[in-house]
DNA sequence: ACAAAAGTGTTTTAGATACACCCATGC
DNA sequence: GCATGGGTGTATCTAAAACACTTTTGT
C-alpha cells in the first residue's frame, strides 16, 4: 500500500483532434500544428514534428474546459462540438527517440509518462482563424486521407478520432457543426457521404432525412446561381 | 510555457465497473468494495464508505494493464471483457469533506486531484470469486437498481457504465462474457432482457439471433429438466 | 393427465434500396 | 437554347412488430 504515496509523477495532458470540413472541396481535414522550437528562431536545432494540438492540463481545469481552452487558443472560436473520447496512457507513448528533443525543452522531467485524454472537436474550415502562436510554429489542414508521420502517437489519436466519427448514427449533431446555418440539401448530402465515405443516392438522402425530422425549411432560396435555385435549410433548435 | 515544468503533480488511478450477471435470479449487479481502513481493526475510526475498486497506476504498467491487475486482484478471473470508457479528472472530484478521511491515508498529497481512466468489466457472478484483500474489507453485490451512494464521484462512473452496456448493439460480445459455454436460447434472451431493460417477444427474438448468426447449434440438449428440453446453443468463435 | 418451459409462422408495417426524368435559372 | 445542379415518385425488398398454439419432458 505504500505504493500510492508514491506514484505521483503524472503528466496529464489533453489532446485535440480537431476536424474540419472544408465546403468547396468537400474534404475532411485534421488540424496540425508543426512543433516550435525551444526557442524563437532555434528551429534549425530542431526536427520539428507535425503533431495535433495538446497541452498539459492546468491545476485548476477540468478536462473539459482543458480541451476548450487549447482550442480556443488555436483556432479562436468558442463552443464547438468537442468530445472526448480516448485516454492514451501506455508508458512508452513518449519514448520514441523522435520526440526526445521536443521533450527535453519543454519537460522538467522529459523521460515521465504523458497520460493524455483525446478530445474530438468539429469545425468549420472557413469560420475559424487558426493562429500559430502560443502551440506552434506553424498550422496546417490536411486531408484525412493523406495524414503525414505524428510525433508521439498521435497517427493512433486520430485514427481513432476517425472511427469514432464514421461510426457514430446521430450524424445531423455532426452537421450542425459543419454547416452554415442554412444550407440546402444537396450540401447536407456531400457533407454525410465525406463522412460515410460513400455515395448516397439523392432522392433516398432526401426522403430518409425528411422522415428523421431535425431540419426546418427556410422560406429562402439560393440567388444569383446559374442553375435552378435550391430551398435553404435548417437544423431545428436541440431541446435540453 | 514555464508551466509546464510545473504540472506533475497528478494522481492517476484506474477504477472499473464491475457488472456481474446472476442468471439465477436474472439480474445485473455491480461489485463494489467497503473501504478498508487505515490500518487492520482501525475500521471504527473510519467511516467506511463503499466504492469500486480502483487503484492508482503503476509507473510501468499501462492503464489497459492496471485494470487488468485490479480485476484480477479482485475477482481472480483473467482475460475477461474489459473496456476503457471514459476519463473523468474534474479537479473537484476527490475534494469531498466525505472522502477526506480516507484520503488522507493513502496519499501524500490528500488534496491533490485524481484523474481516473474508467473500465468497464463483465463477469458471470457465479464464475468467479471475489475476494477482500489487498482492496477492501468486503467485497458486495449490488443490483444495478439500487446503488448506494458511493465514494468520490463513483455513481457518476457507474450511471455512464450502464449508459454504454445499454447502448452497445453488438450484444454477442456482451453475451460472450455473460453465458456458460453452452446455453439455451431462453437464457440468451433473459439475458438481453436485463441488459436492454425490457421484454423482448419470443418468437421475434429467436427470428433475429438466428439471422445474425453468431450461433452455432450444439447437439446436445437439456437432462433432466421438467419440461421440454431445451436445445443448447454456443457463439461462434470471433475471428480477430 | 398435468405443469412447465420449449419451440414454431403468418400478417402487417416501416424503412431501405434501386432507378430516370423534368425544372428553374444565368448566360 | 443550352448547361448546370435542383428537385421529385414508384416498385421492390428487407427488417421489425404483433400475436397463439403445439410439443416434450418429469412427476
Amino acid at each position: 500500500m505504500k505504493d500510492n504515496f508514491l506514484n505521483y509523477n503524472n503528466y496529464v495532458s489533453v489532446d485535440c483532434v480537431v476536424l474540419g470540413y472544408n465546403e468547396v472541396e468537400n474534404k475532411l481535414q485534421v488540424l496540425l500544428i508543426k512543433q516550435k522550437g525551444p526557442a524563437p528562431n532555434t528551429a534549425e536545432l530542431f526536427k520539428p514534428q507535425y503533431a495535433i494540438p495538446g497541452d498539459l492540463i492546468k491545476e485548476d481545469e477540468s478536462l473539459d474546459e482543458a480541451a476548450a481552452r487549447i482550442l480556443e487558443d488555436l483556432v479562436n472560436v468558442k463552443g464547438l462540438f468537442l468530445e472526448q473520447f480516448y485516454t492514451f496512457g501506455h508508458p512508452d507513448r513518449v519514448k520514441d527517440p523522435k520526440d526526445a528533443d521536443w521533450l527535453s525543452t519543454r519537460r522538467k522531467d522529459p523521460l515521465a509518462r504523458v497520460i493524455t485524454v483525446a478530445y474530438l472537436a468539429l469545425v468549420r474550415i472557413d469560420q475559424i482563424n487558426p493562429s500559430a502562436g502560443y502551440f506552434a510554429e506553424q498550422i496546417a489542414w490536411r486531408s484525412i486521407k493523406k495524414i503525414p508521420k505524428l510525433a508521439f502517437d498521435h497517427n493512433t489519436i486520430v485514427a481513432k478520432a476517425l472511427d469514432i466519427i464514421q461510426a457514430h448514427p446521430e450524424q445531423h449533431l455532426v452537421g450542425r457543426e459543419l454547416l452554415p446555418n442554412k444550407f440546402t440539401l444537396s450540401q447536407l448530402q456531400n457533407l454525410y457521404e465525406v463522412i460515410q465515405n460513400k455515395e448516397l443516392d439523392k432522392r433516398n438522402f432526401r426522403k430518409s432525412i425528411k422522415n428523421n425530422e431535425y431540419l426546418i425549411t427556410l422560406n429562402e432560396k439560393q440567388k444569383g446561381v446559374l442553375h435552378k435555385p435550391a430551398q435553404y435549410y435548417a437544423f431545428k433548435k436541440l431541446k435540453k
